[in-house]
DNA sequence: TTGCCTCTACTACGACTGTCGTAGGTAGTC
DNA sequence: GACTACCTACGACAGTCGTAGTAGAGGCAA
């Protein structure tokens, strides 16, 4: 069978978000995007990246003047949440709270952070 | 270049879960769990995926009668970290936080584990 | 017009993955 | 001893990914 879901390689991950970083973007613009980045890539790799981005229809692009202006069609938002719910699956059997109590446990975060955690978790519980 | 990590699949990470729940198993009782997890494959793609997580370190086999007896050689916890460490770094730039607010935000808790955020909080909270 | 630059369209290719099939050994049973 | 059931070793194959080269079109400077 192998109906395997369309999802997104690492690279094509990293070339997304340059587009989300930038805007529409063309080709070399995120070249030099990733070049900032500390990723050394040929022009025509990131050219197929793109063209698989948007075959996968999670980009689309458009002919202005002289190059192709792509843009992404789906936000970060939505990429990062089937992406946490996919590792949940993996790894927690879709349970949030195992996979917040490690993180909680093995990061560090700042005292803003905390107070926002703080707070957010009150609301919980009052909703609850 | 291609020096890709030695990285887990996702059918080769299901088996390994089955050895994390099981304790050492031979190919046929991993094929027994997946099947109860209402995952069919075929008794040699088993074989292949134990055979391969042997090949890259995450399991261990011993001939003990009949069969080989694998078993995992990493921690559960140590390939989650590694997981959420790679997701951290892909979509989040490495920082936990916002993962972790978002999780908060888009995911249901119970009663308990609401109760055992707020403590793991504290905690963090007296610490710094 | 003749090059040179920059783009796009294709093609390629090796590594990795998911999935199995086949061949051939071993052990218990009739 | 022959059959049957179960095991392992190997090979295979298609699809995905990361990476990139080459050919050919369009525009601009000399």
């Amino acid at each position: 069978m192998t109906i395997r879901q369309v999802e997104l390689g690492e690279a094509e991950l990293s070339v997304l978000r340059a587009l989300w970083d930038r805007g529409p973007s063309t080709v070399r613009e995120v070249l030099a995007h990733l070049h900032d980045r500390g990723k050394h890539v040929a022009y025509t790799t990131v050219q197929t990246l793109l063209t698989r981005l948007e075959t996968k229809r999670f980009a689309a692009s458009d002919k202005s003047g002289l190059a192709f202006v792509y843009r992404a069609r789906v936000t970060r938002d939505r990429v990062t949440k089937s992406r946490v719910g996919t590792l949940l699956t993996q790894l927690f059997d879709g349970e949030a709270a195992p996979l917040v109590l490690q993180l909680i446990r093995s990061e560090k975060f700042s005292p803003k952070e905390i107070e926002e955690l703080q707070s957010l978790i009150e609301d919980l519980d009052t909703k609850s």
